[in-house]
DNA sequence: GCCAACGTTGGC
DNA sequence: GCCAACGTTGGC
């Protein structure tokens, strides 16, 4: 049963275009173990990924990705030289796990998030929850729809 | 740049 | 196992 998620990204950092010129990433330096378990216990291959801008001015949603491959261990967890580096984490015994995603397509409508904030059927969406700072949260069937719809793309 | 809210750390 | 202190997130 295929899943919807939704990815926060700092633009600046990695963005949808980044994305799209890669083609795939593993999306790694996740270091929130509920983002984690979403990851590696809830996601498979052909999820929905919502890429999510924020921190910018205009904060919301740039596109579409999907899952293309099951969790596997953040290699910047074993790499002093990352500032993902993960001193407590072992080879035998990984801390942090990451899937990687497919770039699928750019909205052509980028959907803000003031435009999630008046939409009715998004309100119980979880960046919307006060306080909110996770990186990775799943989205209902029925917001996946609604924002696709908005977005300029025909199902 | 501010700051509220949150997750993590570490001393006890 | 508690909880104060700290660092980070992310909208504004």
């Amino acid at each position: 049963m295929k899943k919807h998620w939704l990815f926060k990204s700092e633009p600046e950092t990695y963005g949808i275009n980044h994305l799209q010129q890669n083609c795939t990433t593993w999306w790694s330096g996740v270091r929130n173990y509920q983002a984690r378990n979403f990851m590696r216990d809830d996601m498979s291959i052909g999820d929905i990924v919502f890429f999510y801008h924020s921190n910018i001015k205009t904060p919301g949603i740039a596109g579409i990705a999907r899952v293309s491959k099951m969790a596997e261990a953040d290699l910047t967890q074993f790499d002093p030289k990352s500032e993902y580096y993960d001193p407590k984490a072992t080879k035998d015994e990984p801390r942090w796990f990451c899937v990687e995603v497919a770039f699928v397509e750019k909205f052509k409508n980028f959907y803000s998030l003031e435009k999630i904030k008046n939409n009715p059927h998004l309100q119980k969406m979880r960046i919307l929850q006060k306080g909110n700072r996770l990186s990775i949260t799943p989205i209902s069937k029925k917001e996946y729809q609604t924002i696709v719809q908005a977005s300029g793309k025909t199902l």
